[in-house]
DNA sequence: GATGAATGAGGTTTCATTCAT
DNA sequence: AATGAATGAAACCTCATTCAT
């Protein structure tokens, strides 16, 4: 919730200001980020920043927002809206390709989301007290998915949707670590899922 | 590496001391964490904090060693020595076994642990260039596994490793994110590890 | 070299600080200084002292470059210009009765150079290696003086130059002792001049 | 007036005592100066220091007194009680001479001296309002030998004072400086005095 | 008398935020 | 709306001195 002077500003300033920003949370923990770096970065004077966002949280906040949308715009549309009718390990390799896309064309963003995932605290006070979005988002489409009979009866959907959510991170530290993935992605992926796979499917 | 004055402390102080370390990096980013209320809590004077450490990353190093000796200090002795003479899996297990009972035994360090795992600078800063040992270990194994013909010869073990290493993420955020685990813990860690298991074995 | 903040302050703003700081080490050892003593006296807020210098060395250094610059501005141009045309003996006459003016105009300058000059350490800190410009300026006025004919050979013109530079130091001590000279002051000059001339020249 | 408790230690104790201060106030100012590594140095505990001095005032103003005792006791006795029966510039020869003796052979305290000399406040701290001793010394001096006819008229007894004062400052300069003086230094004292002699001598 | 841990006031510096232009 | 100087509350850390053994 930027103040509406942010919202006018022409968007090659607005985008100049969320690199900066962007940028510096990448590289600091949120208490260390700088609002005086970023303005600098920005270009902008240190007073102007606070005439578009509330305080640094606010910014933060913001950001936060938009990497979700960001990250959600990755998601074949199609996919999105006839959940219902695509088997569970069709969706599965959407996430996970939707992911992965993601992570190679935002390396920046990664840290963010990483940093943020793990400061609860931090967390807690952007998206309130629910703590895991994601996870719930896998948790539901293991209940739809052992309701059709797609996965092994034995499964806890709680447990399983914590260790794909855990995959998920894995596969962005994973690009992340090595950098700009020039093998093919989607062998990677197809991997994953084969395990995956394997180990839910019904047998 | 505290100072003498620290070792010398009677255990019981050392343990107020490293508690209310514990309690405050717990809650709060290295930079975001203060002295002076790690002091207080310890109920000690601030200058006395800086006769039994450097600094306070003096004190956090010393704090994340002591946490991976504990942490070690889970893993069964012989299936440590004789890792050779062990099945893959029956390794795994162990690790995870370990991995889970640490957890519950030490909620406070997870937050920490996590923390740390994530800001890849101050992972640096404590233990050196070598960024991480965990994976490291998960590919070797995987490795030799796979020479045994344990695995399935498809599996990328770097892959894999990563893939494990985010799981014994996700089952630390399990135990934490619901508290105390008061089912039976071996049912969830045979879970996890039959679809692990499913996956990657040699078909 | 403070920061293009203070350089761009009102004159008067800029003169309240810089005179707050002579104050402050005039009366006090670099390290003694205190910063938050120098903005309270200037009547600024301590933070706003870090938006002007990088630190208190910076305050200090700038401070003794304006120092120098100020006793140079003493020496008659003229003299300054032109000085192999003159005698020795008058261009020491010169030094001293610039030295003299400027010591009994700026009074609260002459700690602070005193204090410099005795602290080594601090001195290679701000005028770097070369450790001291005025003995080396006097020794080379003597070694021409001596080329010339016009002071005795038997004179080592490093010794001498040691004397003369010990004088000045005499004579602004004599000068801020006794406070304000209201008797003749070139004539106290004169009878100095006198001394090291009849201790000096050629005979 | 350290404790008596200081006094009692067997010597070989003060002394370490005392080289551990000298040393630390030869390269620090004294505020600069660290109780501590004083204690460390002469390895003792820092309590012991508190039990043998006031505080870190004390032991310096102990060490300023012993500083002149010795430096008095290079002056040769016998011109010490009969100064009287000596003409001034033997005298005076004496003093450049033991002044010249005493810097050579005490190396480390000519920067504690030349500290304190221009550290007013200090000065007046320890050995009174009355501020230069050495001047008055030899202010008296040249009175007398004004008045025995030694010297010119013309000359200030006052001014005279400090530029001898001022050049004894020179010639342990030029001692501290230069090192071990290995040629001969009477040869260095000749010559200062040769100067002075000339410059002051009635004609 | 000796020890060295304990104390806390005080100093420097940073930085989010406000203010005046 | 834009600017960037001004502010002052912390934070870290040091060290003279005291205290308890």
């Amino acid at each position: 919730m930027p103040k509406d002077t942010f919202l006018n500003l022409p968007k090659e300033k607005q985008e100049r200001i969320i690199d900066a920003a962007i940028d510096e949370f990448a590289t600091h923990s949120f208490h260390q980020a700088r609002v005086t770096a970023i303005a600098e970065q920005a270009e902008i004077a240190v007073g102007s920043f606070y005439q578009y966002f509330e305080d640094k949280m606010d910014l933060f906040k913001y950001l936060m927002e938009a990497v979700v949308q960001k990250k959600i715009s990755y998601i074949n549309r199609d996919t999105m809206e006839n959940k219902g009718k695509y088997p569970f390990f069709q969706l599965l390799r959407e996430a996970f390709s939707s992911g992965i896309r993601f992570a190679k064309e935002n390396p920046r963003l990664l840290p963010i989301g990483l940093m943020l995932m793990k400061d609860k605290a931090l967390y807690r006070e952007i998206f309130g007290e629910h703590v895991d979005k994601g996870i719930d988002f896998f948790r539901q489409m293991l209940e739809e998915a052992k309701a059709q009979g797609e996965i092994d009866p034995a499964i806890d959907p709680r447990l399983a949707a914590h260790m794909i959510a855990g995959m998920t991170f894995s596969l962005s530290d994973f690009v992340y670590a090595d950098g700009k993935v020039d093998q093919d992605d989607m062998a990677i992926i197809d991997q994953m899922l084969y395990i995956v796979e394997n180990g839910l499917k019904k047998k």
